[in-house]
DNA sequence: TCGCGTCTCACCCGTTTTGGTGAAGCAAAG
DNA sequence: CTTTGCTTCACCAAAACGGGTGAGACGCGA
């Protein structure tokens, strides 16, 4: 069965050269080539396609917005970036609109048919620029607000983002109510905050599940 | 010049194994050898590799925590995690930590060397797996099955997240605050939390003292 | 050996948060 | 008009949190 590619793509010379890439690749077959949003967002739900490549920059409107609204209607479809944007900003945003991959577009034709396989086959193709961007988003930018907290104190404020109670926290690292309380008390002095909340806000993105926010100690390692 | 590389890991094989791969290649040279975070939190800042290879799951602490302090006194140093664990969990907290790359132990020695050689030339070179669940990471959640907050509700949870008291909320929205405790009671039953910072885990990421969270109303409008 | 820092625990206090119940005003939908 | 849902507010009570102080045990380095 071969993979069912469209192309929403404006530059015409762009456009053809991508047809006769995936053309060239016998298990790829290019099913429909859009130019704009808004052709795209009729034209591709009612032919279903296995991978979209999309562009950023359109005409009409965001490839990001296309993205989202394609996402929506079609869940199935892998969607792949291909762009010559590479800021972080737009990258995410692609990202969180359901994007599955981001190539920009100096990557070679070979690796372009891989990547259309490997999105189709639920990977997260990328360009190597576009990785490293990813993974610095999850960097901290080293903050340096004031003192280190030591190894219990970073593990206890780890606990502190998952939302466990003092006596919860106690007895996961086995100690006492009063002695978290203590490390508690440290730690936002430490963090010259004085809530639970504001703790967390001085670290992570997310707080989801929160990271710990391990600072560094301050003996000679 | 060759690449220095340091090694933590608490399986004996498997470093033995890691350090042939290594050997191997000749623009690659390994420095150290840890079995240990706390060995390595010595050992490591004395000789300053240009690459870490580090596992997760370690005897004496956790793998991440040991990047967090390693990355802190060595931000030039590159760390590629090398582990078994490919839990979305996992992956997030070690880049967070600071690591670069992420690969899986069933990566093939060919692929571990041109991971190193990526990663200490500023890539981020991480196992299809690990990529993948990296972008799903962005992919709008899915959200929680529960009922949908209010506008004022979301308003409310957003300054909740911004660490303010149920008094501080309602001098910013002028309301009681004692309606503010009547939202906020609505707000942990519709999520299924009891806890502020519980509420704010099940918050889209990346919402510090954003604009409220856009949640959908339940009538047309 | 001494000092320092960490980790542990205890007790004091007041504030904040959380849980439950009830209810009034208001606007939109049926 | 009646029902439904959102917003507003009140009262009672318990649990959790935040701040301060003091202190013993341990390990590490000077």
């Amino acid at each position: 069965m071969q993979i069912k590619v469209a192309i929403v793509e404006d530059n015409a010379g762009l456009c053809e050269e991508l047809q006769h890439v995936l053309a060239s690749a016998a298990d790829l077959v290019c099913v429909c080539v859009c130019c704009n949003a808004e052709d795209a967002l009729h034209a591709i739900p009612k032919i279903s396609p296995d991978v979209i490549i999309m562009d950023i920059r359109l005409p009409d409107a965001s490839g990001i917005e296309c993205t989202s609204r394609l996402k929506r209607l079609l869940p199935e479809a892998q969607i792949l970036m291909f762009t010559i944007q590479d800021d972080t900003e737009k990258i995410v945003k692609a990202l969180e609109a359901g994007a599955s991959g981001y190539l920009l577009k100096d990557t070679a034709p070979a690796e372009i048919i891989a990547a259309v396989r490997d999105v189709h086959n639920h990977g997260a193709p990328m360009s190597r620029d576009v990785a490293r961007k990813l993974v610095a988003t999850f960097h901290h930018p080293a903050r340096d607000t004031g003192e280190p907290l030591t190894l219990r104190e970073s593990e206890i404020l780890g606990l502190l983002g998952e939302g466990l109670l003092y006596k919860e926290i106690g007895d996961r690292l086995t100690i006492k109510l009063d002695t978290v309380r203590t490390h508690v008390k440290n730690i936002y002095r430490k963090l010259h905050v004085r809530s639970r909340t504001q703790a967390l806000m001085n670290k992570p993105r997310g707080a989801q599940g929160g990271p710990p926010a391990p600072l560094r100690q301050n003996r000679e390692w």
